[in-house]
DNA sequence: AGATTTACTTGATATTTATCATTCGATGTC
DNA sequence: GACATCGAATGATAAATATCAAGTAAATCT
């Protein structure tokens, strides 16, 4: 089985990041040159912390997950990635190794553009510039919310969080079938599996979700917001 | 008295602030024109959550505390700058407002330089564009540190991380009066200032420090270290 | 179909951490 | 000197959270 394709071009792919549509025809054309396509399997690690920053990478199909590999082999899990998101990292411009991993939930085909390509063109194009720097200093602010949303907010306002996060963000509506496990849920609220799976049920008991298996519905979203809010 | 003063020059400072050796002389000249200092007493805030970011600053003098205010009126410190730090924050670029607050801990003097200066000069010097990318990611690693030492560790931990912190980075010394309250060490360990109390208490019956007031000495780095990697 | 693994769930318990109330000590004020 | 004030420290208690152990259900393999 071929893990190596090459069936897209980047003057399509270009429309959906909007981080792109700041390049010239020129410059599309360069970063196109400087790429390449790669599949991966469910489990699969497209980003290995601790490893080289070659790459810069988008998810043109399938879902990722970025995360934390903290002490005492616990996960922290930054966010879920869809189409069509970039992945960076604070090791770009610095010290260019990565500081996360990233693996495959489901099938995933990523996009490989160079470091060195894509810094070039940062370099000569203003505008793209701005919008980088606009897009890591709004990476900087979440990690602000998280920061506070991890260490000031009791269990159910993390999972409340969770919640909100997996409705509004990742898979962008009130009911939904996550691909992803309980732990993962768990270290997305910094939290163990077990006290996850808990406030689950009292979400579920104070009807503000319903929850069989994989799939969840958010019944009461207000009462979410304000759980995620009071802390 | 007089809280407006404009005594330096940037020449002279920019041998400080290694990000603005880069910068041509003309550049350092512009920066110049936009450009004045402040003093602040000790309490005072420099910048407040919330509000425009009009302005990037430089500590010339004195010690600065950042932090984030967070739920319940609980703030979580981020860093204590001393001189010559520059304050900048991930509005930049993005949405013009500070995401977190600065105050003064003592008498301090900052250089204000208008932000629409600052990006100018990044815009035309890629070199600078460069290390201003390379500051904002050292940044987002500390915090991605910050993330997983907060989460993952337990009190002991969190406030070893913080002796190490104020004699390593902010003091630089093994003996250290620091000039901020149990409090603030609290904020910095995302902890009750009860417990941060109770656990320097333990770290003193330990002789991994000793602690009169505001005075600490570290005895026993090495043990701190581990309790730090251990959790 | 039976066996095996794996993820999920639940209950009991121990640990960690925060909160509340009080005291102490230094400092400054009248 | 008596008195208020503020930060620091301490003890008692309650709340939050993790861990451990066991059980269940679903999926996978033979």
């Amino acid at each position: 089985m071929p893990t190596y394709i090459n069936n897209a071009i980047c003057q399509n792919c270009s429309k959906k990041l909007n981080i792109f549509q700041f390049l010239t025809n020129e410059e599309v054309d360069y970063i196109n040159e400087n790429r390449h396509e790669v599949k991966f399997n469910p489990g699969e690690t497209i980003f290995k912390q601790g490893g080289a920053l070659t790459h810069v990478a988008c998810l043109t199909s399938g879902y990722g997950k970025v995360y934390i590999e903290g002490i005492h082999k616990k996960n922290l899990v930054l966010n879920i990635l869809r189409p069509t998101e970039m992945i960076g990292g604070p090791g770009m411009f610095n010290d260019f190794r990565h500081h996360y991993s990233v693996s495959a939930i489901d099938d995933v085909i990523a996009c490989f553009i160079k470091v060195e390509a894509f810094m070039e063109v940062a370099n000569q194009n203003t505008v793209f510039a701005n919008e980088l720097f606009k897009w890591i200093n709004q990476k900087g602010v979440r990690n602000f919310e998280k920061l506070i949303n991890l260490t000031q907010k009791q269990m159910p306002g993390r999972i409340a969080d969770a919640m909100l996060y997996l409705s509004n963000v990742v898979y962008e509506n009130d009911v939904f079938t996550v691909n992803i496990s309980r732990q993962d849920i768990a270290d997305l609220a910094a939290m163990s599996k077990e006290s996850a799976i808990r406030i689950i049920k009292e979400f579920k008991e104070s009807g503000l979700i319903t929850c069989e298996g994989n799939d969840f519905k958010i019944l009461d979203k207000e009462a979410l917001q304000k759980i995620s809010q009071t802390g």
